[in-house]
DNA sequence: AACAGGCCGCTTGTTACCTCA
DNA sequence: CATGAGGTAACAAGCGGCCTG
């Protein structure tokens, strides 16, 4: 498991090769996919009111419940762009009357190879539920699709009002459902057909219950890119999230999640990080208490087989009142510490907390502190 | 004081991966 | 070897509370 938590880390930078699923919304179009084709296939009917409702924007997602569907799976309905894996990016600009414009943008250099075709098809017969009650975007998901709604940055950004409609009216009703086929020329694409497949046999066991949270999974470019954004500054300012979010074709919504999300993995992390560190320190501490005990056992036998090393001047022997570590002011006694000391570590044999001696610490402790604990401790003598 | 917006902690639901029978 | 079930971790998102301007 520590393996895949490394690859998750790595993963979170943007390199790892686990499989992505560009194409979840396939189910869709499962028609149109088998093991030579990628694409997807989105459907967009546009209902007879022209006024949009804003669904699910920015932070309105329960504060404005009552306004929208609650059965939308946080569709929205002004632009869609959705971009595959491959770097295409394919922006339908609702906000405009008809006629719509699909505008093929080359988010990352697209081998010419795979001839993209975009089939707009409105009128292909596909579910096309104007004006149904509260319904408006079921046919639409975003989530499945990968896809996001550009234009309601912009919404965002002009301070776009939400529609006047009332609750579960019937306005603004459409539906996308465009097609992007990518020949087989582009690598990779059985993967991806296959992950297409997997996300529609999942999805439609999902509609059948119909009421399954869709999720959304971010694409590896995505997620680098807000990696790197993250690194810059981990808390966004509205421009940047609007930046950022037109930057992705994600919803800013999505971006201030991510970076929500992001922080409490990064707090998590350096939580671990400082009980670690704490550890280690406590660790640290028992033994250094642990030597200390028996660097004191050995100076009193010491002092027991030596009668004449307590004639030693008084100043030669210091130890510190508040960590209690001995210390030698001396020369002749540090040497004798450090000896001591160093076979202490090595050998580490007796009982740390004996002692033989009645001797306790507190009783014992020497009552001369020629040092300072401002600047110079005594613990690391100077050169 | 009311409000909006942002953040945080907690939780939920989904997804991908792994193990094992 | 293939496969499906179960477990687990990661992650996006929802929700409520708190803080601040």
């Amino acid at each position: 498991m520590q393996n895949k938590r490394e690859m998750e880390l790595g993963l979170s930078l943007g390199d790892a090769a686990t499989t992505s699923k560009p194409f979840g919304f396939m189910e869709k179009s499962t028609q149109l996919t088998n093991k030579v084709t990628s694409g997807f296939c989105m459907g967009l009917s546009i209902g007879t009111n022209h006024t949009l409702q804003e669904e699910d924007e920015d932070k309105d997602d329960h504060k404005l419940s009552n306004n929208i569907d609650h059965n939308s799976d946080n569709t929205n309905t002004r632009t869609a762009t959705v971009q595959a894996n491959k770097g295409t990016i394919l922006t339908v600009d609702t906000s405009t009357d008809p006629p719509i414009q699909l505008d093929l943008l080359p988010n990352t250099p697209v081998p010419r190879n795979q001839n993209s075709i975009l089939t707009l098809a409105s009128d292909n017969g596909t579910n096309f539920e104007a004006g149904s009650s509260g319904n408006m975007s079921r046919g639409f998901d975003v989530n499945r699709f990968s896809a996001v709604m550009v234009h309601e940055d912009q919404a965002d950004q002009d301070g776009a009002t939400l529609s006047s409609s009332p609750p579960n009216s019937a306005t603004s009703s459409f539906q996308m459902d465009f097609c992007i086929y990518s020949s087989k020329g582009g690598s990779g694409s059985n993967i991806e057909a296959d992950q297409a497949e997997r996300a529609s046999s999942r999805a439609s066991d999902e509609e059948e219950n119909g009421s399954a949270r869709k999720k959304l999974r971010l694409s590896k470019e995505q997620s680098s890119f807000l990696e790197e954004s993250f690194k810059e500054h981990n808390t966004l300012t509205p421009k940047q999230k609007l930046a950022l979010a037109k930057e992705l074709n994600l919803r800013p919504r999505q971006v201030e999640v991510w970076f929500q999300n992001r922080r409490a993995r990064t707090k998590l992390k350096q939580t671990e990080v400082d009980c670690e560190y704490l550890k280690r320190c406590c660790e640290t501490l028992t033994e250094e208490n642990r030597r200390l005990h028996k660097e004191l056992q050995e100076l009193r036998a010491l002092k027991t087989s030596n009668p004449y090393y307590m004639q030693l001047p008084a100043t030669t022997l210091t130890m510190c009142p508040s960590c209690e570590r001995v210390a030698a002011a001396a020369t002749s006694a540090t040497a004798t510490t450090a000896t001591t000391t160093t076979t202490n570590t090595q050998n580490n044999t007796t009982d740390p907390t004996s002692n033989t001696t009645g001797l306790s610490l507190s009783s014992s402790r020497p009552r001369f502190y020629p040092f300072s604990h401002t600047q110079t401790h005594p613990h690391q003598p100077k050169a």
